[in-house]
RNA sequence: GGGCCGGUAGCUCAGCUGGAAGAGCGCUGCCCUCGCACGGCAGAGGUCCCGGGUUCAAAUCCCGGCCGGUCCA
């Protein structure tokens, strides 16, 4: 790869001038720098934890103090510090989760569309991972799931260089030793090489101590199918571990004593857990950098080690390393938790929403290990929290109330979870022969979110033990493929016409419909056809589908030609607009000019149901919370759609406030703005909430905006005033998914189209049931009662008829009843419980009943449990079945069939002999025998 | 967005290799008791989520939809 790379890029200038030298690691053979000669490449695992001596020079930081720090050493050297964006990349549609400080810059500035904010910027990003979730507190925190990347970055353009590796280094060293106060020699440069999110390139990780603190990366490679293909663009993409610089400069046992401080102890006993003494602590740390303890059997080894090492014995080694580690765990989902609800996700079952119920559900079962799964602790463990970083994450103290209510729902939802579970496992148990299989236990977790160590717990109970393999979540993971989350709105039109928009280079189109709202008929010239039905011009008032608004209809005139035809639809393909026409046009008509006129009623409805639906977000937001998130929207000329992120049941009350909110901003006649706003004004006037109806990737970007109600980057078209929207009507409120409601709603003349169709149906209706709907439903039902009462007794009556009319008919063969006989009646019911009567009541009894069908006749066979081992009825049929064609068949005591003969005669004697047989081969038998 | 599991009496569920809809709790009445609880006896209560298909026959098998749960990205 070095060679790929040019084997000169790791070598930088500063390493030959300050006299660095190129070594191998002898553990994991990694090429690195330092100053002085080594061994290894003072990174885990290759090197235990030693930064603990190194640290008592040091000034000792806090995490805020090593943030400001960092900032400010870069501000100094010539950066534009950047204010770091939200836990949630509302701003990217194919992440959900700010992963790296990179990703606020990514795609819209790393694939060169436009210019990042600053050149050289630094940031100091929170940032989430969930990959590692299950190491964390193991590793005494090496993992992290929320932690603050420090990244410097210069993007370096054909025309522009701003600095690249030589600087970069020399910042780094610059940096630790200046700031930071580490001896340069302690410094290692590894080398290493990046890739992720479609690009690749060399990189250094920076270690001293047994703790890699920075990754400094040159983005240069776009990887294509396997190939590295060189980006025009080189960026300098560095991360900077805020927390681990800080845990290395306190020289404190675990990074979450470095990021907690006190509440590491508030915790502890909280949780009724007993701190791990200081000494015990560090040897476990120590070693872990080798032992990783997420792997089962160097655990125990680790525990082993340090028992031997400190003399405590395993047994305590053991209570208290498993117990801390439980609390570092909660420390750090607790924070993670709390930010990502801070940013308003609501939780879900599908979505974003999910990433924050998986934490979530990590806290409530790590809890309930300890035996603290209570409401009253789970708020206060929160609380604490948002109290203790109200200086660096101002926005938890700001969320308190919404993350408390959620807190408690996610509870509810979890231990109702949890009730059921023992049922489940148990149904498992029940089916399985014995114990329970891996499968088993991946399709409980799978299906029913029960970890295997909860169905282990419960399976114990039923005495039943079971074993859990090692890599039971990789199993599980392997068992989903990995599909892209790209939710990309696909064009409607053919392949073959974008192939040929793709060929010939169209102009822009210029969208009347962004001028004027307004526009109904527009001149404009014709600059292609496509397949004779496709047509593109230099201008357009119809508005192409988007945004999750449908495209405009309406007519076109040629005046060349003298013709017109209808538009049924119209897409957009890279900003040019294509109309798609009912008739076939020559296509020689390039040049020549035409008059397009819009279908304006539905373009209209179109408006009002648009800016509704943004009246609407807004009035959900004032009534529900903040956390309320558009998650999709539709809006026909005859309904809007919104769906809303809301993590309980939207009650009647509240959607008459939110519905009343509208009808007031109709009233008040507010003046609905657009303009259009560079990116990263706009982003800064109105916040990420700009992105509600989708990710927009321009350098400017339109903004509708409803006076000091909702302002929302968008592509449609709205009225002009609110006034203009006319009316406005719920229709229905649908929880579509856990967390996300789904609003429909009518605007304008909609409203009274909608009420004349409720009064329809009422019409309808009350025609058909003859009379007020109310109360004639009512007295229909208890009409309905009563008569199904009557036909009961009825039926009673007729099978007490039916069954006493069947025993006079009895043949006697062999000593036994036998009843063949037609029946007049058809009800299954009756015919049903005359033949169960006689099963019960008459144990010698065969009874079949004969019953008269269009196309031949239906026959029931019914015999009595005492006397199957004489004659079993499916064996019956089965032997008439025999002598005359039909099909059938059934149980030994009841069996039924189907008979395609027209003579009723025919069918009876063959039924008697048939019996007659069986029943005297049975005597015989029993008279021999 | 996708995978998996589920929807049967008021509640919790069984039945699901097709063959006559069940249990426990709850409910109603009666017996026992001074009364209550327990216990005993009897009874009411069902669109087996909806629609289509296969079959002589579907709660059960197949397809589509709705609803709930859950995992993954």
């Amino acid at each position: 790869m070095v060679s790929l790379s040019g084997s000169s890029v790791y070598e930088v200038r500063m390493f030959r001038e300050r006299g660095y030298k190129r070594q191998r690691c002898r553990y994991c053979g990694e090429y690195f720098w330092s100053l002085r000669e080594r061994e290894d490449c003072a990174d885990a695992p290759c090197s235990d934890y030693t930064f603990f001596e190194l640290s008592r020079k040091l000034p000792s930081l806090t995490v805020e103090e090593v943030r400001n720090k960092f900032l400010n050493f870069f501000r100094k050297e010539g950066h534009e510090v950047v204010d770091p964006y939200p836990v949630v990349a509302r701003w990217r549609d194919d992440l959900y989760l700010t992963i790296a400080s990179i990703i606020v810059f990514q795609p819209h500035v790393t694939s060169g569309l436009m210019p990042p904010p600053a050149n050289p910027l630094v940031i100091a990003q929170p940032c989430i991972r969930l990959e590692d979730i299950d190491s964390v507190g193991y590793t005494f925190g090496r993992h992290l799931t929320s932690f603050i990347m420090g990244g410097h970055h210069a993007f370096n353009y054909p025309d522009r260089k701003v600095y690249f590796t030589h600087e970069t280094v020399e910042y780094a060293m610059r940096f630790f030793t200046e700031e930071i106060g580490l001896p340069e020699d302690e410094l290692v440069f590894k080398e290493s090489w990046w890739e992720g999110g479609g690009n690749a390139g060399p990189s250094f990780e920076v270690a001293a101590g047994g703790l890699e603190l920075a990754t400094l990366v040159f983005m240069m490679y776009e990887s294509r199918d396997g190939r590295y293909v060189n980006m025009p663009l080189k960026i300098v993409d560095t991360g900077y571990g805020i927390e681990r610089i800080a845990w290395f400069t306190q020289g404190v046992p675990t990074a979450f004593h470095a990021i907690y401080g006190g509440l590491v102890s508030e915790y502890h006993s909280l949780l009724g857990l007993k701190e791990p003494p200081e000494d015990l602590l560090i040897s476990a740390v120590r070693h872990a950098g080798r032992l990783n303890p997420k792997d089962l059997t160097k655990y125990k080894l680790l525990k082993k080690v340090v028992s031997e090492e400190t003399g405590y014995s395993p047994d305590d080694v053991g209570e208290f390393l498993d117990g801390a580690v439980k609390v570092y765990a909660v420390l750090d989902h607790v924070k993670t938790a709390s930010l990502m609800l801070a940013d308003n996700i609501v939780p879900s079952n599908t979505g974003e929403g999910y990433l924050v119920r998986l934490v979530l559900r990590r806290i409530f079962r790590l809890l309930s290990t300890v035996g603290g799964l209570e409401e009253g602790l789970i708020h206060k463990l929160f609380t604490l929290q948002a109290d203790y970083w109200r200086g660096l994450y101002p926005q938890l103290l700001r969320s308190q109330e919404y993350i408390m209510d959620v807190l408690t729902h996610e509870l509810r939802k979890y231990n109702a979870l949890v009730e059921r579970a023992p049922q489940i496992v148990r149904k498992y148990l029940r089916k399985g022969s014995k114990g329970l299989s891996t499968n088993e236990l991946i399709e409980m977790y799978d299906s029913h979110g029960l970890p295997p160590e909860l169905v282990g717990e419960i399976a114990k109970k039923e005495g039943v033990d079971v074993q859990i393999p090692s890599d039971f979540y990789y199993q599980v993971a392997s068992k989903h493929s990995r599909a892209p989350i790209k939710k990309k709105e696909s064009s409607k039109l053919p392949d073959d016409v974008i192939k040929a928009l793709d060929v010939e280079h169209y102009p822009l189109t210029e969208l009347l419909f962004h001028k004027d709202s307004y526009i109904r008929e527009f001149k404009a010239k014709i600059l292609g056809v496509i397949n004779g039905k496709y047509l593109i011009l230099d201008r357009t008032a119809f508005y192409p589908e988007g945004g999750g608004q449908a495209a405009d209809t309406g007519e076109i005139y040629f005046l060349e030609g003298g013709f017109r035809t209808r538009v049924d639809d119209v897409q957009k393909h890279r900003d040019i607009v294509v109309h798609a026409l009912h008739d076939p046009v020559p296509e020689n008509l390039k040049g020549s000019e035409v008059v397009g006129k819009i279908d304006w009623g539905r373009r209209f409805s179109l408006m009002r149901h648009h800016t509704a639906t943004h009246m609407l977000l807004g009035a959900a937001r004032r009534v529900l919370g903040d956390h309320v998130w558009q998650a999709g929207a539709e809006k026909t000329p005859r309904r809007g759609r919104l769906d809303i992120t809301h993590y309980k049941p939207v009650t009647a009350k509240e959607v008459k406030q939110i519905e009343e909110m509208v009808n007031s901003l109709i009233i008040e006649g507010r003046e609905v703005r657009t303009q259009f706003l560079p990116k990263y004004e706009a982003e800064k006037k109105y916040g990420f909430r700009l992105y509600e109806g989708g990710v927009i990737l321009k350098p400017v970007i339109r903004v509708v905006e409803i006076d000091g109600w909702d302002a929302e980057a968008c592509f449609g078209t709205h009225v002009r005033n609110t006034r203009d929207v006319g009316a406005f009507k719920v229709v229905s409120v649908d929880r579509i998914a856990d967390g996300v409601v789904r609003f429909e709603y009518v605007a304008g003349t909609e409203v009274s189209e909608y009420a004349e169709e409720l009064e329809e149906k009422i019409r309808k209706a009350s025609k058909i049931i003859g009379g007020d709907l109310i109360q004639r439903s009512e007295s229909l039902m208890k009409e309905l009662a009563s008569l199904r009462k009557q036909l009961s007794m009825y039926r009673d009556i007729l099978e007490e008829e039916l069954f006493k009319d069947l025993l006079g008919k009895a043949l006697n063969i062999e000593g036994y009843e036998v009843i063949v006989d037609k029946l007049g009646i058809t009800d299954h019911e009756v015919i049903k419980n005359v033949l169960l009567r006689f099963a019960k009541e008459r144990p010698k009894a065969i009874v079949v009943a004969i019953i008269p069908r269009a196309k031949g006749y239906q026959v029931e066979i019914s015999v009595a449990r005492e006397l199957v081992r004489v004659l079993d009825a499916g064996a019956l049929l089965k032997r008439i079945i025999a002598k005359i064609p039909g099909t059938g068949g059934g149980r030994e005591d009841h069996a039924s069939g189907f008979f395609k003969v027209s003579d009723y005669e025919i069918l009876r004697r063959a039924v008697l002999d048939v019996i007659a047989e069986i029943l005297k081969n049975a005597g015989r038998r029993n008279s021999s025998g």
